[in-house]
DNA sequence: ACTTGCAACCCAAACGGTTGGGGTGATAGA
DNA sequence: TCTATCACCCCAACCGTTTGGGTTGCAAGT
């Protein structure tokens, strides 16, 4: 009686008289409905699974990359009434045996927030026809939700960036092999290039991982080249790369961006506080998080799976590391 | 039948046979019991609630005081085999109206990680007799449990080392002064003080906020006193605040440690990277979310609501900013 | 006057498990 | 042979909601 009216506030199903003796008498009781036998009553828990692994990074949620993912997931969450339910996994592998965790009845859905999953991991799970969204890296092979930021549209705007502030050896600096991120960012480097007309020096393209370390043993490398075989701008797979690429400059005595234009991609916390500022394309980590919850919502909601695809653009953060080359500068050096 | 074998796995309820034979049913069938339905029954759900609010700070998780809090929760949370669910409130004030989001029966218990608490907010909840417990601050004049890094050991721990490195003015650069773990910092080091005979004074008790700025500024005013009024060492309230202070002095053409010592508290990311690298103490972060989940799990089994404080021990981490005073090289000159 | 329609309300059957009491057969003790 | 004990299994009630169908009472339509 009462519960019919609390819930049905939509519908015009109890009198005025009613509904206001049910609302006194609820507050009187101190009465709290129980949402766990509503979810069990309606198969609906109103609560989206959040799965992450510890063996991504050493800190899940300090972490420069997945905190402010977390930051976008809870937003979202709140913004769409849903309670978010967080799994945390010590390893990827062992996810198929876990299989439990995720079909308890918990979750109405389930968001993997990871750039590494392996196809046969989640093989099983998409089999469960639990609606599923993952963040972090796209899988165009599989028939899966996927909300990531537009990796080649980052790589394109900033090689464009480079070569409109008139720079014609423009190297890439990129990240792990593995990561379809750094192939993406490449490709776009790649298109940015040809679309110019400007040739592609297999020399200028260089995979190495996501860190400082490897941004300055990289470009160390390539500055340590003739001075008419050097690049002039490096564009960086990431910030941390970034860093270490300007570590190298400084350290042959020259200067950013007088010498050599940089630019990263992430807008990390470093970013802004580095010597001098780094130019950077902003991940929209937030918004890949709401954009997660939404597309997960609309796929329970629409109890049908026809997944799709959510391609979030880069931000372009113009700060202190590009400017023009030397060449231009001095007349016709080159 | 099936589920009372499955899940009396300890009594000795079912036959070898019976088991083995329904562990084969269920394998075939790809049977998942349901946890919702089992917790309605049971009255526990063996899930905690972690309450945060976005008010605290802009990113709850990528911040530098909240992510490590909730890598350990989440930790903690996976080795006692409990669900975590994240609640999110924009801001505490409107907490006392969303009771029904704790007492909904999702939660066994509570969690609230925020330093920042009203107690007049919390009071309905406290009435609930819902387990909880709360990170981040102590308060002793309520009868509830909390997990915090002990503040007054902290400030003893610095300000005793600054003192054996041979300092006999020692200013001391606190954070907001609404926040308990500055008075309790504070607190300390005045007892260290005390304890070796040294003479305070209030000019050099400072209270402002937990910022780089703050650390700049407050630093500034003490470092403009003539020279043999200034202190020879700072213990700031927080590594931001040491980081200022750090630029405050760098900024007069002195030195660090050789003309003054600094320490801060937290060991954030950038007390390792700054230069010099920040000696702080670490805050334990990871334990004391580990410690939180105990706690509550072991208020909701021994079902009595007995409240227990546990402050957990900083950890001194030397690095690079704390030497002998300047007067002790040069001979007589104090 | 009899049906029809409708709003308001009540009731019983799920939802998918747990729990404990009672029934069954076999074994052991008197 | 009768009974007490025990391991094993089954059954019914329950956890606290939702859901839809059934019931009542009253106004309007024919």
């Amino acid at each position: 009686m009462t519960v019919s009216s609390v819930l049905n506030g939509k519908t015009g199903e109890a009198s005025e008289e009613t509904r206001a003796k049910v609302l006194k008498t609820v507050d009187e009781l101190g009465y709290h409905p129980n949402g766990v036998a509503r979810g069990l009553a309606r198969r609906r828990m109103d609560t989206l699974g959040i799965v992450a692994s510890f063996s991504d990074r050493p800190s899940l949620f300090g972490d420069r990359y997945f905190g402010p993912i977390f930051d976008g997931l809870l937003l979202g969450a709140q913004k769409y009434h849903q309670r978010a339910l967080i799994i945390t996994e010590d390893t990827w592998d062992e996810l198929p045996r876990h299989l439990s965790r995720y079909l308890d009845g918990h979750c109405d859905g389930l968001i993997f927030v990871t750039p590494t999953f392996c196809n046969e991991v989640i093989a099983p799970l998409i089999a469960t026809k639990l609606p599923i969204v993952f963040l972090g890296e796209n899988r165009p092979e599989l028939p899966i939700s996927v909300v990531d930021m537009d990796n080649v549209h980052a790589g394109e705007l900033a090689t464009t960036k480079l070569i409109e502030a008139g720079h014609q050896r423009i190297a890439y600096l990129g990240g792990d092999s593995e990561l379809r991120s750094s192939h993406e960012r490449r490709q776009g480097y790649c298109n940015a290039l040809s679309r110019k007309n400007l040739s592609m020096a297999t020399s200028f393209i260089v995979c190495g991982h996501y860190s400082e370390a490897s941004g300055y043993r990289e470009a160390s490398l390539l500055l340590n080249l003739p001075k008419n075989q050097r690049p002039t701008a490096f564009f960086c797979g990431d910030d941390a790369i970034a860093i270490g690429a300007i570590h190298a400059i400084h350290e042959r005595g020259a200067s950013v961006p007088q010498d050599f234009s940089v630019v990263g991609i992430n807008d990390d916390q470093i970013a802004a506080l580095s010597h001098p500022p780094l130019t950077t394309i902003r991940q929209p980590l937030w918004a890949e998080g709401e954009h997660a919850i939404r597309i997960l919502l609309e796929q329970i909601q629409s109890e049908k799976h026809s997944p799709q695809q959510v391609l979030l653009p880069g931000e372009w953060v113009e700060r202190g590391t590009v400017g023009p080359p030397p060449a231009q500068k001095g007349g016709a050096k080159l």
